[in-house]
DNA sequence: TTGTAAGCGTTATCAC
DNA sequence: GTGATAACGCTTACAA
């Protein structure tokens, strides 16, 4: 594979000549360039980036750590960045953890070693176990203290379910959350019990692995307690869809017998039937807001830590049935 | 950040000396790689890689293109590309080029200055417009002559679908393909038409890009000519999903009235109500066999390009109707 | 405007 | 078994 030098030697100029016209950082005659040109074609040049990057120190590259790839949230979140990092010059690289903190500390490693410029991190559960990163790092989803942070207002979000349950004339509900070891899940149901205060009854709670099929044993007894709520809070989409699921499979109605809200808004909520009643998140938003933040973190500008959080909107759509006349309540109201 | 040097400093030993122990390539005494290992944790010490492969060549990385996340099907790929390659010690690393060919090809580039190892390749569509990337390549879904590939039989696949349709007593149907420049969805096609032969009238035929929701003219047209067939044919999953959001919201009954049969057999598939029929593909085979050749390939094992295609199954769910009472055709019998 | 040369952090060759 | 040292391909003072 060729060389600058070997580009040098067929323009006929020095290696720091044929930079110059690659990274148009000094002057060059226009003749000169054109030849440095015509020699890079013809090699078939290729910038090797781990040479560049031994001598700068930069990169050019963020991570991104997800949790799942297989949750619709995460895709769309990472194209959200990698979109917005494209435009400052940043490729993308991103690295699934599957929910495992000892894969996450291996992704850690592997970019670190790699010596990314910066990290969107999606803490798969907190708080987190490792140092920070020594190097720039963003949190979503989560922010634990101390850390530059971007999330949806998962609290909020999960008074909101709370909030639309009482208005649409819920008293006894069952509660699906995630894994509790994952923050945004905490966040929600303490957001959601605090609403929920004595408005609601709790007559059954259960958590399970994020997936669209229930472990059998929370399906079944999900469905024991059935006739007892009239409605299913989920920790996000993919629950919800596994509890249409499991409901649908023991030939109830949804949402005439039993109710069923989620969380995110991804593509799931859409496309099942019937549609889900959902918090959204504003993906794209956040991916921008991530990325903006770690340039500032990156080019220095950022001092103290800082945590920015974004509201988070009801969609009201065909799983859940309003067993009394009033409203709808807007993010407004619950604010 | 801490160097070879500086450990070499602390554990007061030579830098040679520290390589040795961190690689395990040459013997060292264990006094010695007790106080390396030692001065390695105390320093925080990291290595650098792109030093490490600046004077290999090589990298450790493979890279792996896919077009549209958001398909899961790709993400199921990644994952099993990524497991399967991780067992070689190897790390993935994921583009998207958005069914593109031009972020395609700047995915190319990107690739080939990080040196990757080698690359995974799901084309967005073919034949390939650039000559064969200079480093061991492997195209997914695809088989471009005289490239090494692996992909199901999607010929074989369309021949299913069709066969599928005629045993169940359709004799009128819809085509909804994706954009016929992918090559998959030609072959689809292809083997469609060539098992509808004269049992299968084709009243509609259309394209769109892949997504849950046609485009609105795409799905004027196919509403327009229903009453006209029993059955629309998809593309893959996301359009078969598309199609029954739009019969849906049209007030038509799935499979009651109409029926739907998609390709994939992605998780869509079963959440959707009714649950897809459709054509299975092996994705974690794919990713498996895509590893093991592109492996093959790095070390110089294999000499001629070589193409596997591995075989698809029919999935027979809900969104089709038996208009007749004869038996499922077998993969066995279509072949 | 162009060239020279040092140096980034490793690994690998070759002495010792 | 351990250590000097050159070299990998690039960028960047600095010199010309």
């Amino acid at each position: 594979m060729p060389t600058l030098k070997d580009v040098a030697r067929l323009a006929d100029v020095s290696t720091a000549t044929v930079s110059h016209v690659l990274n148009g950082k000094k002057k060059v005659s226009p003749e000169v360039a054109e030849r440095v040109l015509r020699a890079v074609s013809e090699t078939g040049y290729r910038l090797n980036t781990a040479a560049r990057s031994l001598r700068t120190g930069r990169t050019g590259i963020l991570g991104l750590i997800v949790p799942d790839i297989t949750n619709p949230f995460f895709p769309q979140l990472a194209q959200a960045v990698e979109a917005r990092a494209k435009t400052a010059g940043y490729a993308t690289v991103l690295l699934e953890s599957g929910y495992q903190v000892d894969t996450e500390a291996q992704g850690l490693d592997f970019l670190a070693r790699h010596r990314v410029d910066g990290l969107i991190w999606v803490m798969s559960g907190g708080p987190p176990r490792h140092a920070q990163p020594d190097f720039p790092t963003v949190v979503v989803d989560y922010a634990p203290p101390s850390w530059n942070a971007v999330h949806a207002d998962d609290y909020g979000g999960g008074r909101l379910q709370a909030r639309f349950a009482v208005e649409a004339g819920h008293r006894r509900v069952a509660l699906l959350w995630g894994p509790l070891t994952v923050t945004s899940i905490q966040e929600r149901r303490r957001g959601f019990l605090e609403e929920a205060g004595p408005h609601l009854e709790i007559v059954h709670e259960c958590s399970a692995p994020f997936g669209l099929t229930l472990p059998r044993t929370t399906e079944r007894e999900l469905l024991r307690a059935q006739g007892d709520y009239s409605l299913i809070v989920c920790g996000n989409d993919m629950l919800a869809v596994a509890a249409l699921r499991a409901l649908k499979r023991a030939g109830l109605d949804v949402p005439g017998q039993v109710s069923v809200i989620g969380f995110d808004d991804t593509s799931l909520a859409q496309i099942v039937e019937p549609p889900l009643t959902t918090i959204a998140q504003p993906v794209r938003r956040l991916g921008n807001l991530a990325v903006e933040q770690l340039l500032e973190l990156i080019s220095g500008a950022q001092q103290a830590p800082r945590q920015q959080v974004v509201p988070v909107t009801l969609k009201e759509r065909g799983s859940t049935r309003r067993l009394t006349l009033r409203a709808a309540p807007t993010a407004a109201e619950v604010a």
